[in-house]
RNA sequence: GGGGUUGUAGCUCAGAUGGUUAGAGUGCCUCGUUGACAUCGAGGAGGUCACAGAUUCGAGUUCUGUCAGCCCCACCA
């Protein structure tokens, strides 16, 4: 029989296998295939750069979902794709442009969109190429772009009708600009950080002379665009100078005093000054008072003309410029330390500028609804739950979404203006004359939609919607998304937004959030930092499989988790064992009759213990999956492979192995084989490679492990028994060897050397077990001879496991001051026991009230520690006796 | 200002619907290389489950408050 090197290198196979999968269309889906639909839409990468730990997560927690919904024999599709990520990769693209001494202007709105095509082919190929390395089985036939074909007619049709019911309209307002990407940016591309900043006083003088008000802002530089100064309408210390009108320094522009409701009178002054050009209060003031919009900041972040000295001017240098001419003239008042919040450009962190443009907008209150809807009903539901609050608030305070950008990579908005007539023509197809006065002077607009306006579309986009494809009927709504939870805002509520627009019914049936993955110390993985961990790198130096046990293991849904390598060698450490453990069976398999079952009698309680063990964890694995806590999946699965199976299951099993009777032999190869078979296929969805690379090898099994099916306790059923007291029994063994481990080792006995142990037993069915498996105490523990007592031998150590006792009898003295102690100690500790078990017992409340089943239990517990603590004081007064 | 979340062994984290004497990985200490695995095996030390109350026969687990950390949302200039 073949057998595998010693160890475990996952760099020797992973790559293999997986083209194998790939060649053997193992990841193909049809709509047409039995089973009931299971779909995952990927949530598509940036095609900015590469893989990144976050990656590595999210594909992780789908890849598992995935493959054990295929095994169980859904009907399974998962959709791969990348996104274009307008703003990001334009920002990219435009860097290496810059590097090479040009610009985007120079090369004009068409080459450079050639150069980012460049760079979404490489970029977009590496990131699948990296996906497929952690092993994701993802249906490659049907990868999609966000600005492919399919995806670009589907964002023209949603933008059309949504433009033809309103909920899309053009308006000149206030937005967020980032000066340096040029662009507008919607609210939640904008981070606020919190920054010292300054409350400089100012003082306004009015036009008839008689004194000034004062007023406090941390951006003097605006004045510039002042256009009036607001009071709170019932502040007393300003009732009666309301409507007098003010001389603005500096500029002298006329204007007025007037009363808002809008104004704290507690912050500040009590006063503010309003430019309705650059603040979205403002703005909001400047409407309901009709003051004049002074726009006064250039969209790069300059001093507009007409200025004077100050047109051209940066706007902080501006800021330092205006406030020492407000001092120089009298103005200024005071400056004060100022802590306040300042939005950033989430891609490029310069200091955000509102501005007044000319945008698109969604209004999302009339979609807003039904996607709150879904949630309360429970329609759509997510894990963790906690995150279903969340949403709701977001959507409940939801404001206008600007989807307009001024850049050139993304979507170009489906419409044109035409010149003759004015007319704006919203349009699926291009245009070449305006319906209304069939002039043919039309100019498309020029700018671009938010990138995620087409993720919004993507998990029906990517079916092939428009059309009604069987895709669509089969797979949508998609099952599950997986997801971070950074990306709530951006993107889930737009996808359940648009879905429920689109295609009346939900995108998705759950939302699973995980949460980010942070370096070793806790902080996030920036590029800043320099802190991240290349996921390729692990992959190569410990396997995926590694990389994606260790991410999923030791985590809760939605909780962060921390990278640390000594995390990934535990994992990888782990898969070695698993490739030992098979490596020994495979070096055992002589004469491996693969048509042999054993019967129920065949069985003894080692065998009937693991079968039972694994049957515990088909059921307990199986439910944790359902309920997304993979990670405790995982763990249960470690537990079993390592623990049950490899440290005493193949330890147990190397007697009849080696032995004589082959009856007995093709028995517990049968078991090794079926244990070993079944947790692999458990397995399959955390480590797809190694189970894959093991499971070929092994005699009872055949076909690619991933279509393998999805363990089921029936398969066990002919060698389960749940009342043959399997449990019980194997429990009072396992105790044993451990009381006989630890008796050795205190004694400094080699835990590998054969030493005499003697038996206690008064209970008969414990004496029963014992004397029927004597040979599991030779294997484990190495005792042997084994000896029954009906006395506790004198000179000995002893332990204590359930009703039994056990004895290390000693050739020479002990030291018996050292063995009462120890035995003193452990006496106390049952005597804490028993008395708290006890004043349990004797409270009438805990009996009435406690459920009879506990009740019992705690008698049971009083009686047995009872029972251990007389044994122990004889046992003591022996010793002191001696 | 609102909301969320975390606080369990030196470190990183599990402990669903309250019920054995609270677990794992890693680190540390002791011992062990005769063929599955030193990426290993055996044993050990180490926790008043942040604090204070409440509910309950019973709380790491539920509730309230306090303290500490992290995060998100928010138009106080």
């Amino acid at each position: 029989m073949s057998n595998i090197p010693k160890t475990y290198e996952p760099k020797k196979f992973e790559k293999e296998i997986y083209a194998a999968w790939e060649r053997d269309k193992n990841f193909h889906t049809t709509a047409d295939a039995p089973g009931a639909p299971f779909c995952i839409v990927i949530p598509p990468p940036n095609i900015t750069g590469q893989l990144h730990m976050g990656h590595a997560l999210d594909e992780t927690l789908q890849d598992i979902l995935i493959r054990w919904h295929r095994m169980k024999g859904d009907n399974t599709l998962w959709m791969p794709g990348t996104d274009h990520a307008g703003i990001a990769t334009q920002a990219k693209v435009e860097e290496s442009l810059r590097a090479e001494g040009t610009n985007r202007y120079e090369l004009g709105r068409e080459k450079f969109l050639e150069r980012v095509w460049q760079w979404k082919e490489k970029f977009g190929n590496r990131i699948s190429y990296q996906l497929r390395t952690l092993g994701s089985s993802c249906d490659w036939e049907r990868e999609r772009f966000t600005m492919d074909a399919g995806c670009s007619a589907a964002v023209r049709k949603v933008f059309v009708q949504l433009y033809n019911e309103g909920l899309i309209y053009r308006g000149r307002r206030i937005t967020n600009w980032c000066p340096k990407c040029n662009t507008a940016l919607s609210d939640i591309e904008v981070e606020h950080v919190d920054e010292q900043g300054h409350l400089w006083h100012l003082r306004y003088p009015f036009k008839d002379g008689s004194g000034y008000i004062e007023i406090a802002t941390t951006r003097p530089e605006t004045m510039l665009g002042d256009t009036g100064v607001a009071v709170h309408p019932e502040d007393e210390r300003y009732k009666n100078l309301v409507g007098k009108t003010l001389i603005l320094p500096l500029v002298n522009r006329e204007i007025p005093l007037f009363a808002d409701s809008y104004v704290d009178k507690n912050f500040g002054t009590g006063a503010v000054k309003v430019t309705p050009a650059h603040d979205p209060n403002d703005f909001e003031m400047g409407l309901r008072h009709n003051l004049e919009q002074v726009k006064v900041i250039n969209n790069d972040g300059t001093m507009s003309d007409g200025l004077g000295k100050y047109s051209g001017l940066d706007r902080y240098t501006c800021r330092e410029e205006i406030v020492k001419d407000l001092q120089a003239g009298g103005f200024l008042v005071k400056v004060e330390d100022h802590l306040h919040a300042v939005g950033h450009c989430s891609r490029c962190h310069t200091t955000v500028e509102p501005l007044i443009s000319k945008q698109w907008f969604v209004k999302m209150e009339t979609l807003a609804a039904p996607a709150i809807e879904a949630v309360k009903s429970g329609e759509l539901k997510f894990v963790p739950e906690r995150f279903t609050k969340i949403y709701i608030n977001w959507l409940e305070n939801i404001r206008d979404w600007c989807i307009s950008r001024q850049l050139w990579w993304g979507h170009q908005i489906p419409a044109w203006y035409c010149d003759d007539c004015g007319e704006t023509i919203v349009s699926e197809t291009d245009v070449d004359e305006c319906p209304h006065c069939h002039g043919k002077n039309l100019r498309r607009e020029e700018d671009v939609l938010d990138t995620w306006f087409s993720s919004a579309l993507w998990p029906f986009s990517t079916m092939g919607w428009p059309n009604e494809t069987p895709e669509l009927k089969k797979f949508y709504p998609t099952s599950v998304l997986v997801t971070g939870y950074d990306i709530i805002f951006f993107w889930v509520v737009r996808m359940v937004m648009m879905g429920l627009k689109f295609r009346g019914e939900v995108p998705f049936r759950h939302v699973f959030i995980h949460g980010l993955v942070r370096d070793e110390l806790g902080r996030k993985m920036t590029k800043s930092l320099g802190n991240g961990v290349d996921p390729v790198e692990i992959i190569d130096k410990y396997g995926a499989d590694s990389l994606r046990f260790m991410l999923v293991t030791g985590n809760t849904p939605g909780n962060d988790l921390r990278f640390y390598r000594a995390k990934v060698e535990a994992a990888r450490n782990f898969a070695n064992k698993i490739w030992n453990a098979s490596r020994f069976l495979l070096m055992n398999l002589e004469g491996f009759d693969k048509n042999f079952r054993p019967t129920k009698d065949d069985l003894e309680l080692a065998d009937k213990w693991i079968l039972q063990r694994l049957a515990y964890r088909i059921e307990t694995v199986t439910e944790n999956l359902e309920r997304f806590e993979l990670g405790e999946a995982a763990r249960q699965l470690y537990e079993l492979l390592w623990f049950n199976f490899c440290d005493y299951y193949i330890e147990l099993a190397k007697t009849r192995l080696y032995g004589s009777d082959p009856r007995a032999k093709s028995t517990v190869l049968f078991v090794l084989t079926t244990i070993l078979e079944g947790g692999l296929r458990l397995l399959h969805p955390f480590m797809p490679f190694l189970t894959e690379i093991i499971r070929q090898k092994l005699p009872n099994a055949q076909g690619s492990i991933m279509l393998a099916p999805w363990p089921k306790v029936d398969e066990l059923k002919d060698f389960l028994d749940a009342n043959d007291g399997t449990n019980d029994a194997a429990d009072l063994i396992f105790n044993a060897v451990k009381i006989i481990r630890n008796l050795k080792s205190e004694l400094g006995i080699d835990s590998r050397k054969k030493t005499a142990v003697v038996l206690k037993a008064d209970d008969a069915t414990d004496k029963k077990i014992l004397a029927e498996n004597l040979r599991y105490l030779t294997d484990l523990a190495f005792a042997e001879p084994i000896t029954f007592a009906e006395e506790k031998p004198a000179h000995a150590l002893s332990g204590l496991v359930d009703g039994v006792e056990i004895f290390l009898p000693l050739a020479g003295l002990i030291d018996t001051e050292k063995e009462i102690a120890r035995l003193k100690k452990e006496l106390d500790k049952l005597k804490n026991f028993s008395a708290s078990t006890a004043a349990k017992l004797q409270n009438e409340r805990f009996l009435s009230k406690a459920p009879a089943q506990v009740v019992q239990s705690e008698r049971e517990k009083l009686s047995a520690a009872e029972e251990k603590i007389s044994s122990l004081e004889q046992r003591i007064n022996q010793l002191e006796n001696l």
